[in-house]
DNA sequence: AAGTGGTCTAGACCACCCT
DNA sequence: GGGTGGTCTAGACCACTTT
């Protein structure tokens, strides 16, 4: 085990009993209790000041930040955004398909225009409902018989399992739309009731384009939860 | 000057003029040629590792991304946003009155039921056209004769420059929503046109509650970029 | 003056990738 | 086996806050 993982874990452990604005035991005090150096303290310290969940003042001492766990903007799969919420994650797949891609797709994903893509649509359900309806295009060229695979899981662990590519980080682009006929009854709610729209770019670490999904959620059944900083 | 920031930059020079997925020299012979530590060197690296301009790979080295420099989610005011994207930000004040905190709103902002809060309400434009609708509500206590200064201004530097208040970080939360009546005329759209609908608890660097915001923003003219990590 | 977090050093060993 | 980034140590000094 990592050690300063170790440390943020006991560190987290602390936390959860403590009360907004609680001091914490200062730096050198816990290398010495954790019996590790203060370098492994900072890391972890770091890592829990980037989540928002303490902070610290200089000269002063480091504190617990108030308002509860709002996770920051990490990347994560839908699958781990719901199961966060207390819901059950589940997909129907609606389409799988293998296309050409279209100049702007292929600029998009970095490929060569008319470069095969796989395209895929879900439903995405939290507790059997509708609650995102997303498209994918992912290059088919790193992906041998992608389609042949169990697509209603959650794509992210199939590339990182079968295929060894880990997204590294995303950009994303959030807008609000209203829904139409089609979108609507897909996602169960009224035509053109609001709806969050996301565009996301996937990149592996080594800076390749891995995927370009268009996700619209329902906006009464979710939102976006992030902590900015500085 | 704070060497890993220095070092930083020197880094950031040479990246400019380097191609994606080149390799930059490796960490030990970057520390000797700057004449710091290598674990300065890394604490430049990583910063822009976060910033996703570079990569690392175990075993491999350091490498220059593809893309571009994304912005990630930094707290920005209005007015910085708006010059970001070439245009001229304004302001028009709607309402600037001193309230007594409703329950639920003292709850958000930290203090008693009852306290005094300003409220503000304001028509956020960009190029003199509307863009979004805000209502800010603070604690007036920190902030004395707040509502006799210039409100059509960046509230952020007002805060900074006359009350040495600056917003550390910020916890937002992001939905779409559609416009009734009264919203939809300030912004000058359609009756039931889609926004983006933010709540924004911002909070200075003590930890305490600075401002508890609520804005629409047309979704036909703004949408939120940000890079998600790891 | 004492105590805190912020920065920095020099060196060590580990985990992983390549040839 | 040699080279790379990843982790960790023990210690030092600095900048800032509080007493």
């Amino acid at each position: 085990m990592i050690k300063h993982l170790e440390v943020r874990e006991r560190l987290l452990a602390r936390i959860r009993d403590m009360r907004p604005d609680d001091v914490l035991p200062q730096e050198r005090e816990l290398a010495e209790t954790f019996g590790v150096s203060r370098t492994t303290v900072r890391q972890a310290l770091q890592s829990l000041i980037e989540e928002g969940l303490i902070y610290s003042v200089r000269g002063r001492g480091t504190f617990v930040s108030r308002g509860r766990i709002s996770k920051g903007p990490t990347l994560t799969s839908f699958s781990d955004d719901m199961r966060a919420r207390d819901l059950e994650p589940g997909s129907r797949l609606l389409t799988a398909e293998r296309r050409d891609a279209e100049p702007e797709l292929a600029r998009t994903l970095e490929i060569k225009p008319g470069d095969p893509v796989f395209h895929l649509e879900r439903l995405r359900l939290a507790d059997g409902f509708p609650m995102c309806f997303e498209r994918v295009d992912l290059p088919a060229a790193p992906f041998p018989r992608l389609l042949d695979q169990d697509l209603e899981g959650s794509l992210y662990q199939l590339l990182a399992g079968r295929y060894r590519t880990v997204l590294a980080n995303a950009e994303q682009r959030v807008s609000a739309t209203t829904l139409n006929r089609r979108h609507a009854d897909l996602l169960g709610v009224p035509l053109r009731s609001p709806a969050l729209y996301v565009r996301r770019r996937g990149i592996d670490a080594r800076g390749r384009v891995v995927e370009f999904a268009r996700s619209l959620y329902r906006a009464d059944r979710y939102d976006f939860e992030m902590t900015v900083h500085r």
